[in-house]
Order: C-alpha cells, then sequence, then structure tokens
DNA sequence: ACCTAAGCGAGACGGTACGTCAAGTCTTAAG
DNA sequence: CTTAAGACTTGACGTACCGTCTCGCTTAGGT
C-alpha cells in the first residue's frame, strides 16, 4: 500500500495512523496487519526499499567513490516523504529490538560492506594505508546525512556530498 | 519533576507518558502540563539542560580542541537515560516547529559557536586555513556521535572522541 | 449496559462516571459514547425505556382511570435506581436542547395523549365538560410526583395515586 | 456575590464555574468557599433568597388565597435567572443530605405553614371541611408549578395560577 | 507615625472526570 | 476463504474544575 507514502506526506509520520492508511486505500486493517508488523515497518518499506542496490562506484580515486556513495545516500534521504518520515522513524525502530536489529542488517550492514569494498581498491591504489576504520567513516558520513535532514531540518544541497567526501577522504589518507 | 528520568530509563522514552510521570511524582498532571508543553520539552530539559556549559578547550592544538568537545557531547549523550531517551526525543522536536526552532538556538547556535572560536584559534596558528566550513565540521561531529547512539544503538567508548577529531582535523589542515 | 443502574444505585447520579461504567461493565469508554450521548442519555435509557407501554386504562369512571395512570407513572418512578436519579437527569436534560426535545416527544408528548383519551372517554359518559385543561392536569399530576420524588425525597406512598385522581379528578368535574 | 447571577443567565447553571465567579467579581475562591460551602449554595442564596416574605394572603375565599400564593411562587420562580438554576440547583440539593435538610426548613417547611393557615380559614368559613391534605396540595401546586418551569421548560402565562387554584380549589372543597 | 495582623487577590497544587484518538484484535457479510 | 468494514478493549491524550493551600499585598488597629 504505497499510498502511505501519500499520508506521511501530507500530514507527517506522526500523524499518520494506519487506520487512515487503510481507509485511504480502501482496505481494512488486518489487510494491513497482515502484511506488516506496525507503522514503522510499513513506512520503511514503502519509503526506503524501494531503492535498488546501484554497484559499488569505481571511479579510480578514493575521493570520487566516496562522493558517489554518499550522493545515492543523499537521494534517498532526501526525497521529501523520506526526509519527513526519518526522525520518527528512527525513533520506533530504536525503541523495538526486531526493527533495530533489521535496520543492522538492511542498513548498516550493507553500507559497511561498500564502504570496505570502497577502502580496499583505494589501498591497492595506494591512497590509504591498511587499518581504516570503516566504522568510524561510516559514523560520521551516514551521520553527518541523517543530522542534516533530522535534526537541523534542512535539505542539503548537493554540494553536500562532494565537500563530505573531500574532508573524510582526506583525513583518513592523512593518516 | 527529575523522577521522569527514572521512568525513562524504567520503560523508555515511547512508554513514558505524562500521567505516569505526573503519578510517580506524586502531583497533577496539570502541574507538568503548566510548566512544559508536552513530553519532549519535559525531558530534553530533564536529561539536557543540567549541563552547565563549560568553557571552550583551548589546549594549543586543533585536534586536542575538537577531542575536548567531543568529549563533553560524548559524556552528555552516552547517559543511560539520554541515550534511551534520543531518538523519540528527536522525532517529536522534528515533527514541532517551535520545538525544533529551540534546538537551533538552544545547542546548534552555541555548539557552533564553540566550533568557531576553536578554529579561529587553530587559523591563528596556523593549522587551518580561513574558510573552514564548520556547519560541515558540525554536522560531521555531532552527526557522527547521534548516528552512532541513536542509530546503531550501541554506546561509543571513549576512543571514538579521539578518533573523530584525528579524522575531521586532519581532513580540515589537509584542504 | 444495564449496570449503570448498579453504579447509580450504589454511588447516585452525580457520582456515576461514564469511565466507572466503562470499567464495570468490562467495555471500552469509547463503546459507550458510540451507543450514546452521555451520561444523561445512557442512565435515561437504563432506567425508563424499558417501560413497556400498558394500554390506556378504560374502567369506567375518570377517577379510577387518573389512578391507574397514575399508578404506572409512581411505579416507574419510585423504583430505587429511578428515583435515585430523576434530579441529576432532569438536570442534565434541561441543560441539552437536543435533550429537552426528546423528553418532550417521548414522555410528555405520549402521556398527554393519554390523557387526552381518557378524559375523551369522561366526556363521553358525561363526567366532564368539553374544554378540559389536559397541559394543566397533566402538570399537576406528574409534578406532584415528581416534585414528591425529587425535590422532597420522599416515596410516596401507593395511596398517593388515589387521592390525587380524586382531587384532580372532582376539581375538573366541578368546573 | 450577586454577580453569579450574571453567569448563570450567560451560561447557564451547569456551567457556571466557583472559579469564574471569582474571576468575574474580581475576588478569590477562598472568598467565595468562605461564605458558602459550594455552588448549589451559592446560586440558591444569590437567586432565591432575595424574597422577602409576604404576608399571608386572606382575601375572603379560597381560590383567590390560593392563587395569590401561587403568583408569589411564579413570580420567584420564572424569573429569567431562577428558571435556568432551578433543574441543577435540584439536583445538587437532591445530592446532598445538608441542602436537602436546608430545602425543607428553609422552603417546604414555610410554605406548609402558609397553606396551613389558608385551609384553615377556609374551614372556618365552611368553605372547605376539616382533614384536608395539606401535603397534597402542596406537592400538586408547587410540583404543578416546577414541572412546567424545570422539566417543560416553559416559562408558564400569570394564568397558570389562577387555573392552577380554580381546579385544587374545587377539588378540595368537592371532598 | 509606625508596625503588626488579618483579610484578601491571585493562582499553584493534587485530584478526578471528561470526551477524543489510535493501537491492535476480533467479528460479520459479501464476493 | 479471503476481504472490507468497523466494533471492540485498552490506555494516553490535553482540558476543565474541584476544593485546599500558599503566597504577597493591602489595610486597619493598636501602640
Amino acid at each position: 500500500m504505497t499510498a502511505t507514502a501519500e499520508l506521511v506526506l501530507e500530514v507527517g509520520y506522526a500523524a499518520t495512523s494506519i487506520g487512515a492508511v487503510a481507509a485511504r486505500a480502501g482496505v481494512g486493517k488486518d489487510t494491513i496487519y497482515r502484511r506488516w508488523s506496525g507503522k514503522a515497518e510499513l513506512v520503511y518499506e514503502t519509503l526506503f526499499t524501494q531503492t535498488e542496490t546501484a554497484p559499488v562506484p569505481d571511479t579510480g580515486s578514493l575521493a570520487e567513490d566516496l562522493t558517489a556513495l554518499l550522493e545515492a545516500l543523499l537521494e534517498e534521504f532526501t526525497a521529501p516523504a523520506a526526509a519527513a518520515a526519518l526522525p520518527g522513524l528512527l525513533a520506533d525502530f530504536a525503541a523495538n529490538p526486531d526493527l533495530q536489529a533489521r535496520i543492522r542488517t538492511q542498513f548498516l550492514a550493507p553500507a559497511k560492506e561498500r564502504l570496505v569494498a570502497v577502502f580496499e581498491r583505494a589501498i591497492q591504489r595506494g591512497e590509504a594505508v591498511p587499518g581504516v576504520p570503516v566504522d568510524l567513516v561510516l559514523d560520521t558520513l551516514a551521520g553527518a546525512i541523517f543530522f542534516h535532514v533530522g535534526l537541523v531540518g534542512e535539505r542539503p544541497g548537493p554540494e553536500l556530498a562532494t565537500q563530505l567526501a573531500a574532508v573524510i577522504g582526506q583525513g583518513i589518507e592523512a593518516r
């Protein structure tokens, strides 16, 4: 029931009730509960699962690879509905161990894998030395975007990806 | 009504109702609503306003100044109750324009000022050149901590501050 | 939800809250509000709507007909729960135009019709002359009972019906 | 604080709160509670105690005496504020034994005395025989007025007194 | 003329009930 | 047999008043 997206956009995540989604979709509430465990899962799958996984970028330079990764992230999280839903969604996920686990395996783990691949190539090229704290880099890059979108409340411009990649890339290389 | 803190710790932010806080405090709900506009404000002031502002660190090196700033941040946000409340609190703040504004003026603005002061000294010492994207740095540093605590769900160890400061400090200097 | 009756008896009308009724009935408050507009309607239907309408009495004498009508009224209003609820109920009905209208159409109008029927027969029998002020008679008879039960606070004995019927019947005949 | 009367008129008895009365009178709530036990007593004294007791009528005829008594009653209870407050006031009095007692001694007892005096004179004049059920007459007369004003919700015209007196007077005489 | 005490306005306080809303489960009817 | 529709229990919401209480301020009276 991707008409969930409309409601999130119109009234926000908090005011989006499952009853309202069901009514707008012309569907019984049970039909929704049969497929999703609750609002968090429904909205998460509605807004963040449509992304088909792009291949790990391989541009030949660390900074450009990071930029490409960040641009994909930014595109996903700055869509109007996604930005509107992010904070509430995060709260619901944080409050529920099952959903927590899901975030870890479905979002964090793949993201880390992709970062690892990018850094492995950078090491082979001599742009970085082994022992890169990938977790830290992930915290930094993803955190910056979440912070900007979710807490500062601003939609970051496209230059954010480049700047972030530059600072972090150089910070790592210079280590 | 700092006994709010107990409830947040025991049952979490979402399950902390104003009625329950009032009951535990032996107080009428009105008495709470008279002082705070709702759960978000109450918990925010309970958990995050007790911090007396430490002076801006001035250790003589950019990396160490940043480390000091980050350690203060980490200490505040990794207290058990604070970590438990963070995601839900962020969601409520994001959903309410009044609270949004408050975050901006009471948290973001002072944090940026402190960063600006640190970088001004670094520029004078020749550790950095003028034109530092302070907003970006703030996104990165604070975002990393929020991301780690709120989304990854782990309490970062004390080394996180040092590592973060090192990467970002070097990333900026190398620009 | 006729377990409303228990509460009215035990604690009185004023202290009977919809929440308490719901709790005792093992029911949500919404379920009550879905069927009744509030306490007044709930109690009214609980206590005064169970009466199946008896046929208009036709004993062959005006006084006896009136006595029969009054006995029915008395029986209804002197039930312990009914007497306990009457004053509060009247106040709530008087304060709400919708309920006022309901009283008029569901209680006053039928009562008047029955009185009119009784007097028509009395006129045919020559016990009364046309032009009987039926409204006045209704005020007098019903008023006497309401006054006694609701204001004086006494449960009238069964002789009240006979005496009232006698005085009013003679007062009308003698006109 | 006779500005209570204004509020009763404007918003009705139920919506008249002691806080509102205090605010409008420019007075603290305690000052009101110091003098009256609650809303019922306050409104009662405000609206029904200003009447100085008229002498028992003595016109020489039972019907005219009754008419005079009724006219006084009617005048008191059909004042707009009085009519608006009556049902709620009755409910509060009925729910409180102390106030019940007060009604009995301050209203019912004097009313009965006056009726008794009227009937004693009527008996001396030969208009009635001893053994008049004065309680019943009081129920009937007062009840008719309370019923009309409080339940039917109409302000009775001035002819009601005459008609009532006629019917009851004749009903008693004919006994 | 000053100082103390009482009385007052203002309104905070602990409670209780209100009527509304959403959650998640369960029942009914129709297709 | 699955579905929509929506009733159901539960429990939190934020508001309104209750009747009690504590504050200062005012104002009189007594010294």
